[in-house]
DNA sequence: AATGAATGAGTGTTCATTCAT
DNA sequence: CATGAATGAACACTCATTCAT
């Protein structure tokens, strides 16, 4: 039973996690101050750190929310009943919309050190959800290949899959043009990409 | 004849480039402090402004000679005597090579915004310096395509090869292996990457 | 009502604005660092800067106040129903008391330069004031004299008057006695300075 | 019998000499830095302590032949065969002229702590050179009043025929215009203070 | 005599964070 | 729960001065 008192309390953390989110998407983590999000949030800066330790750790429990949602989306992109190839370039789409639109958390979720398992729960999540996204997309590259292919050369493809979209979020990643901008102006491109990987892939697997 | 004190300037001229190098790469431009770098170099920080004006010309002093370098590498290769597609793929692997072995230039060179005309000149010369590289990688790689294309389709298929070039770079950015150890290990990625997007740019070519 | 808290933030903006008024007066405004303003007024340097944005404006809120205060009593003097001459010694006498009790404010009043229609607004406002002191000591030199004289012999009279008041206000601008002090010790010399200017206006008038 | 090298070592320190007048006459005392003088002295700062102890030393070695020369000329001045009020006039133009062309000496010359008598010499020296102007410049006021007043009544007219020089020196010791643009522009001004002065020293005198 | 190399102290200013209320 | 007050550490950069040659 929520009192008054504890429905404010949410509120505050909420305004403070939505103008955090909104500050560090525009103007990266460095750069935005806390005082500049309390002032955004409404609140004064103090209050901050009553619900969050510290910068970092706003910004960790800032990116974990957006994260899972790609992951739900994708899941629910790779579940529809189309030809397997749509469905890769759907989720892919989304993987690469929903980058742009959180660059500063992208550079969080591609920087954070693979593997270190003795470090604190943040960043294991966070490597926890990429492995997943990879496993993901690595089946869907299989499923789209339409031909038999060995794990060795899967893991190659799905690499070079990867390395291609990660590339595409990279070239854009500090561009001042908005996602909606960019994705109007190079969805072709970015299908093309696909198209292209894929049917090298095939051709590239046939031939061994 | 350079004077035993000239010698112990230019000595520590280049520690103080070493330490910045190695800070700007781990830590990025930003973060690092002209302190750090004095530290690291066995200095006092006001000795670094007597060999650089500050802090960004120190950062462009370091990135300028090594893209030069780059550049003429790449032009090197490209006038060998061989197949179309060997020499892409030596011009990319050396690319993808000088890129890892110089991390922090690297995200120097990619994030310099384009195009900003009326800047002063370093900015401009590292952008010259990327179109330059983009060019060059264009014509190889219609050489390599061996049929013919539009402007358009040319264009699209330099974009790819430029994001999986892009992303392969920003794949390992932050890796703690060593450029021979990374490129030991995924050589053999990297040209599949190539001939695969050789392959499925001919192949996407052909049916337009 | 004020709280505790307020209080106490009030005084210590008065004691920062206390140490600063007497640093920037006895060792001038380029010379003293927010450091030692602070080390003054028993607060951290960072604390000033909760009170002013930064150095220029602490000197320009402490300067403005006791020039307006300055204003009004030269209005209130000038309006009392006694003999021209006789109003104008009061004012004369209220200007270098002024000056005197204010040494700080004093150089600034004077040093800031003259007509920079363009510059920012604290400036403009000493300039103004500056203008209106000069035209209402204008005015009562005229009313003094006790004859017509042209527009152009008027301006050179207040020229001087004004070349002697600020020349006894800068003589003992950098004493290390007290207004109180030098007002006893010099008052006569002041009314004799005044009213040998205005004799000596006179006959120098007549004559032309 | 002088040496090449004693020749030389004069020149350099001449330059210094000429090169921090000059800097220091036209951007002030602290705002000239050592590097600069040395820079346009042409030679390097360090060169500056071989002949200087320190910077405030170098000021104070600079300002004396200034000073000294300005007593020359007022006593030549002095000495010609006119009337007392044009050689008053003649020195008290003179007093100005030297003082605008010699800004940041001026205030050197008028801030200095009077009497200090335990400081080191060069103070000392520059008090002298004070008292001697203000005894010289009696003299002659009292020789151009034309008639015989007290001791006290000297004093007076003194002070207050100081007050007026200091206040024109003052008044424009932080324009930008040059000593000749102002001296052609005021000295009709400066002439009729003087002569103000003068008629109303005798006015007030005969009165008592 | 002269200099290039080097430095410590200091500049104004910003920021994340803590404390007292 | 919330906040205004306050602070120490840090930033890039400058300067007068000293040291070794």
């Amino acid at each position: 039973m929520a009192t008054r008192q504890e429905q404010r309390s949410e509120e505050t953390k909420n305004s403070i996690l939505t103008a955090a989110r909104q500050l560090f998407a525009n103007r990266g983590y460095d750069t935005v101050t806390m005082r500049e999000i309390a002032k955004e949030a409404g609140c004064s800066h103090t209050t901050i750190y009553i619900y969050f330790k510290d910068k970092e750790t706003l910004l960790q429990q800032l990116s974990m929310p957006p994260l899972q949602a790609l992951m739900e989306r994708m899941d629910a992109l790779s579940e529809q009943k189309t030809a397997s190839e749509e469905k890769l370039e759907a989720v892919s789409l989304a993987f690469i919309e929903f980058c742009l639109a959180n660059r500063s958390m992208y550079s969080l979720f591609v920087n954070v050190k693979a593997g270190r398992v003795d470090e604190q729960s943040p960043q294991l999540e966070i490597n926890k959800i990429r492995n997943d996204i990879f496993a993901k997309l690595s089946r869907m590259v299989q499923a789209s290949l339409l031909l038999a292919v060995t794990d060795e050369q899967l893991l190659m493809c799905t690499r070079i899959y990867f390395y291609t979209l990660h590339g595409i979020v990279a070239t854009y990643e500090h561009s001042e043009e908005t996602v909606e901008m960019l994705m109007d102006r190079l969805t072709p491109t970015f299908r093309q990409a696909i198209s292209v990987l894929l049917s090298g892939f095939r051709e590239t697997c046939k031939e061994t």
